[in-house]
DNA sequence: GCCTGCGCTTAACGGTGTTAAATTGTCAAG
DNA sequence: CTTGACAATTTAACACCGTTAAGCGCAGGC
């Protein structure tokens, strides 16, 4: 029923997320739900617990064992973002929750762990991964905040007007190309640094 | 009355913050407040709009003019967190609305031109900005969702019970007193890998 | 004195999350 | 074969939400 509403939550939105919407497509009146949840935010919270586990098998499926720990470390984060991406104000649904069951410490522990093997300090590898994923889920925030991205759909953020409103201010006029094209790359720009700047100050033992 | 709102939402948060509250507080009937917006997503952009006003006067009041890149640049980040902090849902408000005006340009442009300035590409220092913005907002948005920091308030996310909890996974366990404890050194910590992070892979002429 | 239009009110509409009580279906014990 | 317990659902209702339509009072300009 949390896979229910989460393909629901692509058709409609998040705004658009009613439990009455929600108990029609499962044929089944609205105060129904509540003999399975206390309340909407417990379903949201399990919706994001859904996508922690759909997130998590596939990371199980495609594991590299012997990756160096920056690249093993960015493909996490790919994986998170391309995740929330799936799904219509995903990263909205997914930020800030708790989840319902203990299905995100396995994959944690293994990623911390990672990360001490590679010369982390146990504090070290937790603020590292707090630090990526604080990134990312503020990126594909701003992402899904802006509409489709102007550079593969129609229907996004007039790039043009923008740029013409700020006429007076050269810089932030053509940051708009930077910042409003092509999310895939910029993501990773920035991935990249965010990454680079956690084995220049958070690891102990200098990788040799 | 933007500034109405926003002294509300710090008493009820962003889920209370109805229009007929607003109006209550503006000793007027919740329809008269469409006579001066369109709707209340545009009473949420003015209200974003304001606080980057108030953030701007302090940028400009507390600039210094020939600081390093790095040091500059961490200080803009940390304004930016501190008044999303000072409001509850802060960044939940401020995060992907749009601006009603151009109060943000003039800023932008100045901390781009010290970043073009410092050797970056127009480009580069675009990228650089929304890096370390993605930072920031995911960092205070996970924040704000987990209540008052455990170190500071009682009332807080419940450390040890996490820890208890997760006495299966030793190093998921321990990570809660990184993350989870002392949010402004933690953030700091992140925001110094940000950003060395930056330097040393968008920044085209080392800095001598 | 009249008109225009700003700023507001009253009334109402459809929709929301949520609760309480009554109802059905199922299945085991007596 | 009946009874009773229990899970799962329905119907009805509540208070509140954002939003729209119509009308009212009151200022200033002609």
């Amino acid at each position: 029923m949390a896979r229910t509403a989460l393909r629901l939550l692509n058709e409609t939105g998040l705004d658009g997320l009613s439990l009455r919407a929600i108990a029609k497509e499962l044929d089944v009146k609205a105060p129904a739900l509540y003999w399975h949840f206390k309340d909407k935010q417990a379903l949201l919270d399990e919706m994001a617990t859904e996508m922690l586990r759909r997130m998590n098998e596939e990371l199980a499926a495609g594991a590299v064992p012997d990756a160096e720990w920056p690249d093993a470390f960015a493909a996490a984060m790919r994986g998170l973002r391309r995740h929330l991406l799936m799904y219509r104000d995903g990263a909205k649904v997914y930020s800030g929750t708790h989840f319902t069951d203990l299905s995100y410490a396995a994959p944690m522990e293994a990623h911390l762990r990672m990360l001490t093997d590679a010369g982390f300090t146990p504090g070290g590898a937790a603020r590292a991964w707090l630090t990526a994923y604080s990134y990312t889920i503020g990126h594909v925030i701003e992402e899904q905040s802006m509409g489709p991205d102007p550079a593969k759909a129609e229907g996004g953020y007039d790039l043009a007007a923008r740029a013409e409103r700020l006429a007076a201010y050269p810089l932030a006029s053509a940051a708009g190309d930077e910042m409003f094209r092509d999310y895939d790359a910029g993501f990773e720009k920035g991935l990249t640094a965010v990454i680079a700047g956690i084995g220049a100050t958070m690891l102990e033992t200098r990788h040799a």
